[in-house]
DNA sequence: AGAATGCCTGACAAAATTAATCAGGATTGT
DNA sequence: ACAATCCTGATTAATTTTGTCAGGCATTCT
């Protein structure tokens, strides 16, 4: 004690990084729930999407495209073309959808890839990332979205739109 | 069905970002578990925490600068200098270092801020960005330095590096 | 057949963030 | 005085994010 004197717990905390999802996944899930959304019809144009949920048409090419390579949504390709889910709302989960626009949810490398440390399986602090990554899948993989189709309507919400930032 | 026709789920997938840990984060939270490790003695050089840790010791400056801002820490200037920390390493929690150094762990901003969307109180999908923040928050809440360190002597490490990248 | 529609793809670019380094200042012990 | 440490802001390099652009391809419509 006699050796400390300085205390700035006054001062202005958290001027640090965000670890934070980025737009493609975010774009993504809103997307992919606009599908569900419409999946009465028979197929749903990228243009419409991207106006209801007010994301560039051309930025959301490029995520709808990775979602089809996972096998998620199906394009229809020309005149009368658009998309559609691969499969009902209620199999298709956030995880899968998360996974394919952000990649592994594990905050640090090692967490999926013991490899890239030399003593990873030594370490502490990589039981709690893993912890981190193993409750942030439970919460992903136990919700599809039918889920948050349903959850959206009892909101009441009057439109297709989803908002989010 | 009959208007679908491509699948290409065999192709790669996950091409795509990740909600990482910053190093910041990373380097301080080992920093701090250091801190705890030697917490008998006096005083700790930045310098040794970097050496230990194998971090860039300019670099590891600024988040202690932050981290002592914060109050987690003190530090002693001059010679013989050198850093404590604030408390025991029972009463430091992971989340009071994260938010420090990473900010909040909401993985969207409307999640702490309903302002920045206008509708936020209608979205669903805001809604699960909430729990999972709940989910990593609570982890990080309940989990202390001291925690960090007997789970490390449990491991029986033999020195006191901690590595995790 | 040809035009129009809408998806597909890779290249490019601007902006933001991350991960440092650098230079020098301030404080303390000897 | 001098060396040891912490302190701070400026600067920079690398990487990632967030798009745009240009044009191609597949399908439908007329």
């Amino acid at each position: 004690m006699y050796l400390l004197y300085n205390d700035y717990s006054f001062d202005r905390i958290n001027e640090g990084q965000k670890m934070r999802v980025s737009t493609k996944g975010r774009y993504g899930v809103r997307a992919m729930l606009d599908l569900a959304l419409n999946s009465g019809k028979e197929r749903i144009l990228l243009r419409d999407i991207a106006t209801r949920q007010e994301v560039s048409e051309k930025y959301l090419e490029h995520s709808m495209s990775s979602l089809r390579n996972a096998g998620l949504v199906r394009s229809i390709r020309g005149a009368r073309g658009g998309y559609v889910l691969a499969r009902p709302p209620s199999e298709i989960t956030l995880s899968e959808i998360m996974e394919v626009l952000e990649g592994s949810m594990a905050p640090v490398e090692c967490v999926d890839d013991p490899e890239v440390c030399h003593r990873a399986n030594l370490c502490v602090t990589r039981d709690i990332w893993a912890k981190m990554k193993e409750a942030i899948d439970n919460i992903l993989e136990s919700t599809t979205l039918q889920d948050l189709a349903e959850q959206y309507k009892e909101k009441g919400s009057s439109n297709g739109i989803i908002y989010n930032i």
